[in-house]
DNA sequence: CCAATAGTGTCTATCAGACAGTATCGA
DNA sequence: TCGATACTGTCTGATAGACACTATTGG
């Protein structure tokens, strides 16, 4: 039993990288431009090495504090989950490096250039990232997370954190639309959510939403985090 | 912008942890006894370093085969795929060890005791597990997986590879009703099961199921590896 | 015969998809 | 008035839950 041999301990070089996702227009993820060797000048996914006392979780929102001007400090509406590991021998020409992927959802966000001495963090919509050279493995790892993200829209509430504090039901089907991709049926789509407790609750306010037309009540989202039963995708 | 800045690298040992799961007469989990600090004595994941040049797949995989006389070595039959990455500062008290957790769900096996040098692993009920003393964080662990594998039952047809490869739909319900804790209904269950394209195909054979009763038709796996709709939990 | 499982059929409530129709706004 | 969105209502097909009933085995 070979388990736990301290004798074979084989150093590795421990990173998180942050997928953040938001739905304005079209699906984007934040991305920066590395400065250094390897890939300088190439997009690459927000992150860096966890520091020797600190928790995963805690590496992934210093990550986003330090890199990220675009994501509040206190992190408020943004939702953050493990992800997955990367550790391909190979996917890192410096050394052996393993990259704890994590997904973060938000509400889409002004880009805000130049800030401080973080890093221009921009959002870039997906399918434009999907076409361009990426660092590391981070077109791998941004598919990962689309792919999670359009799971997760179903079956949790996440679609309200993404449609931010206060959002009319023709922004919220637009967060599903864009994320997945798909058109949907907007009165069923009313139904399904109106008649799904703990999804929304009505702010008592109106708004114009997305282009023009009547004004729409406003909703914020109720208490529940799980869709049961939920929202499919592929429509039927 | 810090990231990637080689001089702030920091070393880590990197681990891999198999939760091997069966549904036999209850939802079992592989385990293997500690031979040495910390823990010693104590049921322990069978898992251990990565090496240098392999993926974290490929840890997890030799890990089994390793530690593990109970999985076969060419995993023929056996799901496995990551389940999180676990990392706390002082999840191990000799060094900074993060974990990457793999999921696998096998067919139920007989013990195969004091199988040359492999570890003495032995399958142990998930309750039980759950009230003795595990090394390390693999309680965490564990919890997390059971709650994977009880999701993935749902949308998946992994339920037919813990069945095994010739099955009667008594025991591949049995296998849904011990890893969800939960009592379904035989006819809707065979009428749903039948129904959906894809996951299981009859063999033409007739075996004496679960306990006394009249013989029942054997299946197999078909091709299918999604389940659309899904099996639902909760039952109503 | 009895216990236990295998297998079939049916009724019904629920719900998602489809779609029609009205209301309300800005230009 | 027109275009666009907001909102309501209805029909229908699919399906899951509940449950009754018969069939086949071992003891």
């Amino acid at each position: 039993m070979s388990s736990y041999d301290p004798s074979s301990f084989t150093p590795f070089a421990v990173t998180v990288d942050v997928v953040v996702l938001s739905a304005a227009d079209a699906l984007s993820v934040l991305l920066v431009e590395r400065g250094i060797e390897p890939f300088m000048g190439d997009l690459a996914l927000p992150g860096g090495f966890v520091l020797p006392s600190e928790t995963l979780d805690d590496a992934a929102v210093r990550e986003l504090r330090e890199e990220t001007s675009v994501v509040p400090a206190d992190l408020a509406g943004v939702h953050l989950e493990q992800l997955a590991t990367f550790g391909r021998p190979d996917r890192d020409p410096r050394m052996r490096v393993v990259s704890v992927a994590y997904l973060a959802l938000t509400a889409a966000r002004p880009n805000t250039a130049g800030a401080s001495d973080a890093a221009a963090a921009r959002w870039v919509p997906v399918d434009e990232a999907r076409s361009t050279p990426l660092a590391f493995d981070h077109l791998e790892i941004l598919d990962v997370a689309v792919e999670r993200a359009r799971a997760k829209l179903e079956y949790t509430t996440l679609a309200a954190t993404m449609a931010g504090p206060e959002f009319t039901l023709g922004e919220l089907q637009h967060v599903y639309e864009v994320t997945w991709g798909e058109q949907l049926e907007r009165a069923n789509f009313r139904r399904k959510v109106l008649s799904t407790p703990g999804f929304v609750e009505a702010t008592g306010h109106r708004r114009r939403g997305r282009g023009g037309g009547a004004p729409a009540a406003t909703y914020r989202s109720a208490g529940a985090s799980m869709l049961v039963p939920p929202i499919v995708r592929g429509g039927g």
